[in-house]
DNA sequence: ATTCTCAATATTGTCAACAATCTTGAGAAC
DNA sequence: GTTCTCAAGATTGTTGACAATATTGAGAAT
């Protein structure tokens, strides 16, 4: 009856550390994820590694053809934009319940974040600024107490960091978002629900658009 | 250089047999998944049906603990509103690229569809007019185009199944759904994307208002 | 030089045995 | 009668060996 250490689950552990290493971009795009390799890599037996594999496959992150093993998945230029519409979708509705369900400290959170951020902006911080950028959005998150939105954003989200990155360094585009964001916050703030939608759309407006700009920018070979 | 038959992957077809049980209803809520057993029932080696277990549990229609073996997921109140609810964020998005997509051939299979759901509704046959509604909302995804979206309503509408059945025998519910699909449909081949995404949010609020009486109905012990 | 063949290697897929953990139930202790 | 103990059984987790398939590269044929 002690109280039994987590008990974690090995497999799903692994996959963890597998998407951690293809979000954080230690394995390119397309590049193959040989079984015996990632035994090594993430100290694991194969059985697990091979189920990891089927559940970032199932995730959307890796792909398997039968008897030639696992790659990287490489999206395309209309999954990407897909993807981000999708995540649009899903965030606008977060935005909401958001705005319904905010608590006093909820509020000075985010606004906190808002102050940092002008800050960040103002030091001309890219890396700091796309951090709060991400802690921003899973505050909100967070505030919106939607376990499944939550994790349908996660697997979205993890599909594109590499974009992300690029679009974070797009000239100007820091100072455009905090403003954006502070309109989201505000109307959260406010608890105007659909005031907060529509400045989460307006966000994610540019986001899909940046991502048009990225993979074309991309198919014209300047990355 | 022989044409080389698909040469499927034998986990994934093992996931799909289990998933197929499980949204028909084969196997309850909260059921045991014993791995030997699912051995034998979907004819399979024990590495296969774990990782089926595993995608599955990735895809949220099981859960699994450490070392106690996996569970048919079983959604709680919350959870199933919240799954609703994404669902509706996500096919309201669907239903405006329809609109925006749309050529003829694909508006006379819409529209044939509402037609046969005027009939089924006219001679009392849910059934029929439960496999409708179904197909309609299939077509409207195929012509949006957009798998990515596709994909997650997929998952999405699989974990609601037992939860859809109890909805469509509503009494009165596919009279009111009729009227609702016909404006989508409307809308659609108007080519508004607008009014396409506004008819079928109307559409959805229903459903989840639906949900929620079933799962408040579920509690009262009703089911 | 190019293409083809095919054996050697690399890699994935399957399987069964074993280990580790949990669950059950009969009997002991009270 | 109830609770506790713990051994037997049931189930999950791990490992290594083997089979099946794919990839590679050197040499043969043209």
């Amino acid at each position: 009856m002690e109280a039994h250490a987590p008990g974690r689950d090995v497999s799903a552990e692994v996959a963890a550390r597998l998407r951690e290493a293809i979000t954080s971009g230690r394995f390119m795009p397309n590049e193959r994820l040989v079984e015996a390799d990632l035994v090594t890599f993430l100290d694991a037996n194969r059985a697990n590694v091979r189920m990891a594999l089927a559940m970032l496959d199932q995730e959307g992150l890796v792909v398997r053809e039968p008897n030639r093993g696992a790659r990287v998945r490489l999206l395309s230029d209309v999954e990407a934009i897909e993807i981000a519409e999708a995540r649009r979708a899903i965030e606008t509705m977060v935005a909401r319940q958001a705005a319904e369900r905010a608590g006093d400290d909820d509020r000075s959170v985010l606004q906190g974040i808002i102050t940092d951020m002008k800050a960040a902006v103002a030091a001309s911080d890219p890396v700091t600024y796309s951090r709060l950028n991400a802690r921003l959005h899973r505050e909100i998150q967070r505030i919106a107490a939607n376990a499944t939105a939550s994790r349908l954003l996660q697997t979205l989200r993890s599909q594109l960091v590499r974009l992300q990155y690029q679009i974070a360094l797009f000239p100007g585009r820091p100072a455009q978002s905090v403003v954006e964001h502070a309109n989201i916050v505000a109307a959260i703030c406010a608890g105007d629900g659909a005031a907060a939608e529509a400045a989460m759309r307006t966000h994610l407006d540019q986001v899909v658009a940046n991502i048009r700009s990225a993979v074309t920018a991309a198919r014209a070979g300047m990355l």
